[in-house]
Order: structure tokens, then sequence, then C-alpha cells
DNA sequence: ACGCAGATTTTCT
DNA sequence: GAAAATCTGCGTT
């Protein structure tokens, strides 16, 4: 993947605009050694949109060990744990300090397949978070790293036509599911559920 | 096709 | 001690 990455100030803005941006773009990983590079075009993401958000993380500003990338600078990678065995990747957004971030929840997969296939060993390989980063090799140890240069990356992929973004709930979470703020795209057989 | 329970650990109450 | 931005396997329909 040679694409160029994508640029610090594109995730300094409104969460919500960040998120719909993010689709269409590449998500590239090295983990493992360049030989085993993964890539998959990123067809559905969901907003976490602050302390005001009763889903983000950072909800009434819990400012702890765990929420510290929110805060960092925007393009950071936000990697959480959950479920007791599942990590699931953000690329965090808005002005430093300021904790949202966008889930990334599927991908087409575009490179690597045998790799992805061996870390999985199951279909679908990138239709889910937990899934994209098993897929991918991402874990915990890519928590808080860059997503403009290093392992992993975000670059330029083909911006989706006007049209072809849906909106709908979020998925998976109790409070404030039903804010419209999961986007995908529409013909896409790459997203979860 | 659908529904339910188990896995398993971090974080906060 | 409970819940969590999930996925899988196994049960039943």
């Amino acid at each position: 993947m040679t694409g160029a990455a994508v640029a610090a100030r594109f995730y300094a803005r409104p969460t919500e605009e960040v998120a719909r941006g993010l689709l269409g773009h590449i998500l590239v990983s090295d983990v493992g050694g360049r030989r085993r590079q993964t890539a998959g075009r990123i067809v559905e993401v969901e907003a976490y949109t602050g302390p005001h958000d009763p889903a983000c993380h950072a909800y009434g500003h819990r400012r702890t060990a765990r929420t510290e990338p929110l805060y960092g600078p925007p393009g950071t990678a936000y990697v959480y744990f959950t479920y007791g065995m599942h990590w699931c990747l953000n690329a965090v957004t808005e002005p430093r300090d300021y904790p949202a971030a966008v889930l990334i929840r599927a991908l087409e997969p575009i490179a690597g397949f045998a790799t992805m296939r061996a870390r999985r060993r199951k279909e679908p390989l990138c239709s889910g978070p937990a899934r994209l980063c098993e897929a991918l090799g991402v874990t915990g140890a890519l928590n808080g790293m860059s997503l403009q240069r290093g392992v992993l990356r975000i670059v330029e992929g083909s911006k989706p036509k006007r049209g072809e973004i849906l909106t709908g709930p979020r998925i998976g979470i109790t409070e404030a599911a039903d804010w419209p703020l999961r986007f995908y795209l529409k013909d896409s057989s790459w997203v979860s559920r």
C-alpha cells in the first residue's frame, strides 16, 4: 500500500464528519512485518462524540489510564479491550484534549488474505470491530500510536459518492444506542450484521 | 434461520 | 461484584 496517509488535520474536526469521511479510506497494517501486510477499505464506522455522549468511554470527562489516548492528538489509535477477549480499534478525533473517536466496525479486505485467514481461521475476515482487529493483528500494543506513520496507518482511498453513505443507530451499546452515529456504505456486502 | 450462553479481563461502583 | 462499543458454538425451529 503506497497511498498517502490521511493527515492529522483530517481528524481534527467534528467526530461525525470524520466518521463519514473515513468511509472509503484504507486501513493498512504492517504488524508482523511488511511481508505480512494486511489492508482493507473502511466500509462501516461509528462516532463516539465526546464527554456529552453517554456511550463514549470518556462520558462526563472520565479521564483514566484507559481513556487517556482519547485526549491525545487527532489521528491517534485508541485500542481498547472488551468482553474479556476482544480488541477494538478507534481513530481519535477533534483537537487534543477533546476526548472523542471513531470506531472502525468493518473493512472490505483488499490485501494480505492469507495472513488474515491464518490469524482468524474463520469467515468473515473483517466484518465486525473485533474481527478486523484479529485479521489485521491489532492489539493493545498499538494503543496510543499515530495512524499517520508506523505499523498501523490510514491512507487515502476512494471517496464514496453522495447518497452511497447510509446512517443508522449504533450497535452493541445500551446508552444512547439510538443516536444515528453509525455510518456505512450502501451496497457493501462487507458491513457487519 | 434464530436464540442463548460462555469466554475472560479491565474498569469502575 | 457487575458490566462491558463482541464473537462463537451449540441448541432448537
